[in-house]
DNA sequence: GTCTATATGCTGATAGAC
DNA sequence: GTCTATCAGCATATAGAC
């Protein structure tokens, strides 16, 4: 009984902390940081405000748990670029990671974006270590196919904000790109379209093709 | 005297607005619509919180100003596409005006950008009308130049996208590229070599170089 | 035109009943 | 664990002295 009785409650716990997550990324989406209020959230989520705070305990909690919950997922869908591909299948990889990521995750995205474009005040850290390990690596990467002949000698840590910038700008301005297609969502067809597109410009623009 | 007296007073008038606009900007940037308050904007322009509200009315309204004031420098710009300067040149001179943009104004960037990604609440006439319209033209355009064998068969709509994203990435996102460059500041050659780099690749990626 | 003082409402957060 | 009631602080906006 006593067991039965805490997995109940775990469960609650659990689907309150993921209603509560969602709501949240929705509302600081729309509203930015500030504008989301405990009480939109807790609308949003169907539950009292008091229940908020009492699993997060404050509004910044909220917005560090949605963030890292963004970063995590990044981290999955992204992965490695993996040596052994060499440069034409490990950009036709990320390109396609990347899209499928803007098109499936927009919310994340765009919270992502505004934390940027804000100056990055709960992200220093992350940007300053992992981000710029990560970039560094994948550039020597890319020069290293670069020095061997493999491809086009381009800046690799410009192409990485390229294939970054462009991949993303489908999640993050899709407001704006939805009303320039007179289109009301996007369709399937269109990530397919997207990759495409841009692997092609990508791959001719390093040489690939 | 009286004339004299309206001339400096109108002079008081322009340099106070202009200053409430640039503080706002800056309010703006760093904490959302909501997070930026007519005090920190009071407080950044030197200026009391009433004076504020004397020359705007409203916080609305001062946004509503700075959002004009970006549309209106992007439009002047940018300008146009010629049709008499063939593909080439067009992307050319395309990506040298955003480009150069980017790097000027970052903050009216990233005011846009955050406008978009929170859904376009206010501009979305400004995006219905004018830009779905700047688009089409642009598309028709480069469409005409793909028909008649001038540049490769890519969608037009899609370069647009990839221009305006790649272009506007060096503003948007400004803190992450300076930290994974590890820079304080960008430097005079920095916008040079970003509009090299994406001349090359996108030309490349259109069959034109 | 400039500025002080203030009204009114909403915010995050807490205390405590159930 | 869940929820109601409430507080202290800060926001926008205005009224009115100078």
């Amino acid at each position: 009984m006593a067991v039965n009785q805490t997995k109940k409650s775990s469960n609650i716990r659990v689907q309150s902390q993921q209603k509560i997550l969602i709501a949240a990324s929705t509302e600081f989406v729309l509203q930015g940081y500030k504008g989301a209020t405990v009480q939109s959230i807790a609308d949003r989520a169907e539950l009292p405000k008091a229940n908020i705070l009492y699993y997060f305990k404050n509004k910044e909690n909220i917005y560090q748990a949605v963030l890292e919950h963004t970063l995590e997922m990044w981290d999955q869908g992204i992965g490695d670029l993996d040596p052994a591909d060499g440069p034409k299948l490990a950009i036709e990889k990320f390109i396609d990671a990347k899209v499928r990521l803007s098109f499936n995750h927009p919310e994340s995205s765009k919270i992502y974006a505004m934390e940027i474009i804000q100056g990055a005040q709960h992200l220093k850290e992350f940007a300053r270590t992992y981000l710029r390990q990560w970039v560094r690596e994948k550039a020597k990467l890319f020069q290293q196919w670069i020095d061997n002949g493999e491809m086009q000698d381009v800046d690799p840590v410009h192409l990485i904000f390229l294939i970054w910038s462009s991949t993303q700008h489908y999640a993050d301005f899709e407001t704006q790109i939805l009303t320039i297609m007179n289109r009301a969502d996007y369709e399937d067809d269109d990530v397919e379209n997207v990759i495409k597109f841009l692997t092609d410009m990508i791959l001719r623009g390093c040489g690939l093709k």
